[in-house]
DNA sequence: GCATAATCGCTGCCTAAACAGTAATTGCCG
DNA sequence: CGGCAATTACTGTTTAGGCAGCGATTATGC
């Protein structure tokens, strides 16, 4: 049987984990997308560019899971994104069905010129927490994502990279 | 000066606050959404009933703030609650502007008998998580949804129960 | 080796949220 | 009071993500 963090009778939507991230999602929107959109940017472009930088993903399937991202919507921000000259399609021959994706120059300049934006807001946003609360909370977040993500159905949670 | 949680020369995505929180989010839904339209509602409507069973707002502004949602899409999904006799809307004399939401009979029992379903799911996710643990992921999750919200416009933070 | 299934990225369509503007009511300040 | 600004809920429009289906390619089973 599972642990009663919450019981039917006393449980309270405030103290709800999904109402809580939910708002702290909008939020961190809230926060950093004018960080972003005042250098002619929305927000999920930023995420792509830098999902590319950190060597996350370089196949739009695997950026879709990552992110949990629409694979629709997701071809769209690509072509965007390189319609600006910001990033490339490259096919392997490995696996033709596959899209690599790369980073040009410029596409990289782009990114490493916003990251430290981004970074200071947070920073700036994050003064309040201490060195451990702060470790804590990314820990308890990633330990959050993987149970989350095992009790999806398995259909959707499979995946591995390219 | 703010304290450097991240630093711009070694930031990954992955340890990004927003990507956790962002991730967080999508996931919960994919393991709440289906327990609720099992009784055929939304997840935006299980939301709109519980925010009412639990007093959190009584009127469409604040729910707008708390939850973040858009004004003129609670408009429509007020009607649709309303439509379904879940709820409804009355204008009270103090002030003719405001709507206060009421939950019907039959509305205060469909949202108690969506929480349990929603509870035990809940339960099921957080299994892995020991008490401690729980209570410091909600305790953090709180901290940094205040710490956002002092973050965010002003114009769009300020906002007191009516 | 071949037929079938599965995978990947893409396209068209649809819904719902974001956005902007409106009418009604109230607050404010002279 | 009276006129203007602010607030609240709502409506019309735009946009972007969700969803279903398609073509190309690869994996699988016999």
């Amino acid at each position: 049987m599972s642990k009663q963090h919450y019981k039917a009778a006393s449980y309270k939507s405030q103290s709800s984990i999904g109402y809580l991230v939910k708002r702290a999602h909008s939020l961190t929107l809230d926060v950093l997308e004018p960080v972003i959109e005042q250098h002619g940017f929305s927000f999920i472009q930023y995420v792509i560019l830098a999902t590319l930088r950190d060597g996350i993903a370089v196949n739009p399937k695997v950026i879709c899971s990552q992110y949990r991202h629409d694979s629709g919507a997701l071809t769209r921000v690509i072509d965007q994104l390189a319609e600006r000259g910001l990033l490339e399609r490259v096919r392997r021959d490995r696996d033709r069905r596959k899209v690599e994706l790369q980073l040009t120059p410029a596409g990289r300049q782009t990114i490493e010129s916003l990251i430290p934006q981004v970074v200071d807001k947070m920073n700036e946003v994050l003064a309040d927490f201490s060195k451990p609360e702060f470790q804590e909370l990314l820990r308890l977040l990633i330990k959050l994502n993987t149970t989350l993500q095992a009790h999806v159905e398995p259909s959707v949670a499979g995946l591995e990279q390219a």
